[in-house]
DNA sequence: GCATTAACGCACG
DNA sequence: CGTGCGTTAATGC
């Protein structure tokens, strides 16, 4: 499937001190730290600042004021930049921003980050991968949306999870900081009870392993075998 | 039937 | 001790 290639990762075309120039670019604005749970963007603000993660994880949301739900828009990690809506003019909208983690981000004023980007092609080339990058993952999520049930969206969520947060151990995949089964049912436009009656049977077919604290991917083979089977 | 929701007891952190 | 979790039964579509 798409997920399995490092779609996330920055153009390999760019030369080795990418990185480098990045966060020399990036050094001088405020390193800003978050606790787990906190609101880094709040509701009803006017977006202007992007933030570029240095480390950690961060959900966006957004709020409609004719439902109570507040629901999910993704989730990004360690080397992704979020709250591009500042790049626009933008009123006051409903998005907010929360640290899944412990997180520490860049906070760059949207006047500062334009000029940025006119002085700099590498930053320019480095927005669209990550807006075009973003957009397709809206799409194709939009679309499992559609298709699946929700025991593989559930599992469609597990497998982007991994691919953005996982670390390879042997031949398994470990996921710290895992969410609360609360979040991946938000994630996945699903129930909480039903996140945990399917992470629970797959702990009982030995696919995954988890506690409150992480998640261990046992076999990555039969995990993607349950986006294929009907139930 | 499949999925969300309520409800409740349990236990992790 | 709080809130996150697991389970079952009820309800809805």
């Amino acid at each position: 499937m798409s997920h399995s290639s490092l779609a996330h990762a920055f153009p390999p075309s760019s030369t080795s001190t990418t990185g480098d120039n990045l966060n020399e670019l990036l050094e001088n604005f405020p390193l800003k730290n978050f606790k787990k749970g906190a609101s880094i963007v709040k509701e009803g603000q006017t977006p202007k600042h992007i933030y570029y993660i240095q480390s950690g994880k961060v959900l966006t949301l957004t709020s409609y004021p004719n439902s109570e739900k507040v629901l999910a828009n993704g989730l990004f990690v360690k080397g992704e930049f979020v709250n591009f809506q500042a790049l626009t003019n933008s009123q006051p909208d409903n998005h907010s921003v929360k640290a899944l983690s412990k997180v520490s981000v860049r906070q760059i004023p949207t006047i500062a980050f334009l000029s940025l980007m006119r002085q700099h092609q590498f930053l320019n080339q480095m927005v669209i991968h990550n807006i075009v990058r973003q957009l397709d993952q809206k799409t194709t999520h939009c679309h499992q949306t559609v298709l699946y049930n929700s025991n593989q969206r559930i599992v469609q969520f597990l497998l982007d999870y991994v691919s953005k947060a996982g670390e390879r151990v042997g031949y398994e995949w470990v996921v710290r900081d895992f969410l609360t089964q609360a979040q991946i049912a938000l994630l996945s436009n699903t129930g909480r009870q039903t996140v945990s009656t399917l992470l629970n049977d797959l702990r009982r077919e030995n696919i995954i392993h988890f506690t409150r604290k992480y998640m261990v991917v046992r076999d990555l083979d039969l995990l993607k075998a349950y986006l294929l089977k009907a139930q």
